[in-house]
DNA sequence: ACAATGAGTGTACAACTGTACACACTAAGA
DNA sequence: TCTTAGTGTGTACAGTTGTACACTCATTGT
């Protein structure tokens, strides 16, 4: 005795979590089919079309879960109140602990940004370019790195979490069990965060300057190129 | 009047060539069809047989090509012999360049790291890894970095190659004569490489103590977490 | 209490899929 | 020269695909 919207949301769900199971499974989710997603639902291939118009859009919606997910996982590393001095290793730590924790979901994200339609791509990367946007908003509210300025402190931060996401896979493809294998990444990852970083507290007027020449350098190359 | 090898020779490449002219156009390679990748060769379905087994088989077939554009990329690099004060944003033009140059090459790789068969992953990362590694011993050869471990070096060639190779999807969805947002990119990647070095020129024995310290208080604090 | 809304079902069909089999025709080797 | 090997073709078939249409039946609002 269920209420008829409840009943609604419920399969929709189903829809959502069979197409996730599919994916987490191996396959592709551009290559999956509307009656396999359905089946796997529990439903018959033509319920599909009370839901979603297309794979397309449960794709979409998939992709909205997804951005729910990462605003828990900031909310979840605010709460905790990270230490100064951690910072960086409780972060990777925590992402990857919910990379584990929802392999399906973002093996779905690491299948969306490269492979699936321009609508979706386009969807991951404003998802991602939120997920920096507030990192840097945090970095700013503590005063961390108080001498970049606003368009480096952007590059730094999709820099900082291009790293950070680019490991999911990885981990995604480790066989079971193999929690040295992880904690090989997780060192790797953390590396290489802490080195962005401590490249950024350098990135100040003098590095600047040396930028501007190398551009300059650069310009004068072309130029004899195309001569 | 061509020999028979050489006919298999050029079937075969058309069929490569076909299958990759579908993603160009937007398919992702997992969900093409053996037929469609068939006839985009000018050739029957069955024939398809005689080249390979599989479509996972034309897959690892187009890896390789992929690695030998990577390797003709290397050379071509070196025997530009980079000037030292404008080698990254040279490099990275050099890369951005190639990426426009064989769009459907790289738009391969990218859907391949993450969304092909795990053994397509596996070659794929082999190929970026070695690249990675020839970006390495080139730094050595030429004695820059000279204060850093091999182990971080190898960190430090896998997040260069990451961070240039995390860009390339970004490239491809630009609309065609839209310069002035690949300059931006170029700008922006240029940007984070130099950060990067910029701060691996800092890891150094400071930064080490630095690393241990942090490393000690992330044991701790999981110590605390598991009581 | 009753009509209506709408989630889910069943049947149907044309298009497409991978692949098995028998065949043609041409280059290679005797 | 004649046989052989091997690339490419044509036909065939069973399975899967997306989706249209007519339907049941429970939950809703009156």
């Amino acid at each position: 005795m269920v209420s008829q919207v409840d009943r609604k949301l419920i399969t929709r769900k189903a829809l959502m979590d069979g197409a996730l199971a599919l994916v987490a499974e191996g396959s592709h989710y551009s290559s999956l089919s509307l009656r396999e997603v359905a089946k796997r639902g529990g439903v018959v291939p033509n319920a599909f079309y009370r839901h979603f118009k297309d794979l397309d859009e449960l794709g979409l919606a998939l992709a909205d879960e997804f951005g729910l997910l990462l605003r828990l996982i900031m909310r979840q590393a605010r709460l905790q109140g990270l230490a100064a001095d951690s910072m960086i290793s409780d972060s990777v730590n925590f992402y990857v602990e919910y990379v584990q924790k929802e392999p399906a979901l973002f093996r779905f994200m690491a299948q969306s940004i490269t492979g699936g339609s321009p609508a979706m791509r386009e969807a991951m990367r404003n998802e991602l370019g939120h997920f920096a946007n507030e990192m840097v908003t945090d970095l700013n509210r503590l005063g961390i790195l108080p001498n970049i300025s606003g368009t480096d402190m952007n590059m730094l931060g999709h820099l900082a979490i291009q790293t950070v996401f680019g490991n999911t896979t990885e981990i995604l493809d480790l066989p079971e069990n193999s929690a040295n294998m992880i904690e090989a990444i997780r060192e790797r990852c953390t590396k290489q965060v802490r080195l962005i970083f401590l490249g950024a507290s350098d990135w100040d007027a003098k590095s600047e300057k040396q930028q501007k020449l190398d551009a300059k350098a650069n310009r004068k190359k072309k130029k004899s190129k195309t001569e």
